[in-house]
DNA sequence: CCAGCGCATGTTTACGTAAACATTCCGTGT
DNA sequence: ACACGGAATGTTTACGTAAACATGCGCTGG
């Protein structure tokens, strides 16, 4: 910045005003101020930059693998809206989804260029983590709930599991069977619990929950026990991956579908339309949950109080996408 | 820090040694100043650090959109890696891949708190952009090509192809069909190439090369076309998605796999054992990508010489998976 | 015609850390 | 007993930036 200066035959403040785009600068003087930062390569340093400011302009994600379509493309949105903000993002892998593990993130990211946090993860394991945050640093969290404690950004998991099951009734099948994703996500939690309500409140009787892992795999483990069921006419599988393995057992075992068998996914993979037959799935906007993330814990940084803010829950839209995998139920 | 010296008694200099873990210091006295860190809630500040130290211990990832699968898990063994080494991940999404936005990228970048740059990109649109990287900060190149100019890792595309080609033809095909990805992707064009050339070797012709781009719609629209050529019966999908596609269009036209036509695809996304039928493909070994462009971009920072360092390729070995998506040709 | 004001620019300083150098203190060998 | 060496710890300084404050200059209005 020096070598700026005197190149341009001003005083370091100047470049730094330049630098900055503060006003207070003849159109003249920033010209030459910025040859002479081209000429001599000159970038900012940012350590220094941060050091005087107080602030990094950096986002930390934590999450965990990133296995899970829904996280990937909520963690993109995060990437994309963050940079329209002038922030940038860094990633904290998680890699086991233990206490330990959260924790070490935790503690990490408290010696990390980070100024906000934002969490994509299931909040059973953040509890006893956060506390080792430093103080002023804010935290939201993507995909869980416990809007009480946390600011949470979240999908409609129970208003989509709605408008999946009330698709399936309308078709005129009786009840809606449900290959929900593992006990220890709130999401898949919230799916089920929506699945059994609207059941309930449609004054049907809900079938035994068939539980899956989210994978392929398990969806079609799952599925060769329920093709042998002829009373399963329809059912609402918690994510689209579990659903494909569903179709898959279903058409191993001779189960036509939509003819015999309707299905619903969640989640509307890019490749849920080219499933066979093409799925009929619920949409989840991941984009708008990542950018309401960033958004959130920028206004929480701008507007913290001195005493904290106030958590809450903001839930983002799903849309049923019909397809080809639902039907009528066949006639008895 | 100041506040830490003063509670344990020693000066700020020992504190930074214990922080640092340097040797030199009683045991005693550490624990002294540990318990201070501890009481008063010490976290470095990483700006003052890198400031101080002339590194951020932060790798910069630049990438479009994480719609790939690929992508993705490249990206997350990077995280996974740096993170063993001590390093921070921050992402730089490039939202358009056109040269304008690569360029801003590339000039973000430089103002960035980074110490090195990990690019997951088709090499093209690199080649105008990186001139502006500030100096000192090493590049290595995930998933394309041009080892003479940058440092590349990257799977073996083309011994990939090769083996999925070969197996089509031991399997007794008389020709193999590519299905292949879009014109700009190098690795598209790498598979596409191998595919030729290892048809040619074995004296077959080469049919005509379908051209996809990546998405599973792409390939149902190509297997719409394909299915209806009855001297058709091996195809060689340059990625997982597409073959879902075709297998999808090759089902509605009433062509059976394997029985009429042997599907081979590229990539083994974890769905890919569920599909109709469980797909036989190539598998790529991502995290082993990730895992040599953090070690790469890692060991070159430690040697860079002041003449630069040479470049180099190279290539993470795939496997062929073998599922059910392949059989004999139908007797004629 | 000059006081006074506002704008463009310069000077000083502090941000938190760690390298380099300085000091202290203790034990050892002669 | 004393000089010496080495280990533990302290002191000074610089890293690059930007806020706060200071300066100088031209122009306006009474």
């Amino acid at each position: 910045m020096a070598d700026v200066a005197r190149l341009a035959g001003v005083s370091s403040q100047t470049v730094s005003r330049v630098s900055n785009g503060f006003p207070g600068v003849t159109e003249e003087t920033r010209r030459q101020v910025l040859a002479a930062m081209r000429e001599l390569g000159y970038r900012p340093n940012s350590a220094a930059r941060a050091l005087r400011r107080g602030e990094f302009r950096t986002l930390g994600v934590i999450t965990f693998s990133l296995s899970t379509m829904g996280n990937i493309r909520t963690l993109e949105a995060i990437a994309t809206s963050a940079a329209q903000h002038g922030y940038a993002v860094t990633l904290l892998p998680v890699a086991v989804p233990t206490q330990d593990e959260v924790n070490g993130a935790f503690s990490r990211l408290g010696e990390l260029a980070v100024d906000a946090v934002i969490v994509i993860m299931e909040i059973h394991l953040l509890d006893a983590a956060t506390v080792s945050l430093p103080p002023g640093v804010q935290v939201v969290v993507a995909d869980s709930d416990a809007g009480d404690r946390y600011t949470v950004v979240d999908t409609d998991q129970a208003g989509g599991a709605r408008d999946a099951v009330r698709h399936l009734l309308d078709l005129g099948h009786d009840t809606v069977w449900h290959l929900a994703g593992p006990e220890d996500s709130f999401a898949a939690q919230r799916r089920a619990n929506a699945w059994r309500g609207t059941l309930t409140e449609a004054g049907r009787v809900p079938p035994p929950l068939v539980r899956g892992d989210w994978s392929a795999e398990s969806g079609y483990r799952s599925g060769l026990r329920l093709a042998d069921r002829r009373d399963c006419t329809a059912v609402f599988a918690a994510n689209d991956q579990m659903a494909l393995g569903l179709l898959r057992a279903l058409h191993e075992r001779g189960r036509r579908v939509p003819d015999d068998v309707s299905v619903v996914g969640f989640d509307d993979i890019p490749e849920a339309a080219s499933f066979l037959p093409p799925l009929t799935t619920i949409h989840q906007d991941f984009a708008e949950v990542g950018r309401l993330c960033v958004e959130g814990v920028l206004s929480k940084m701008r507007h913290a109080g001195p005493h904290g803010t106030e958590h809450g829950t903001t839930l983002v839209p799903t849309r049923l996408v019909l397809r080809h995998s639902t039907a009528p139920p066949p006639a008895r």
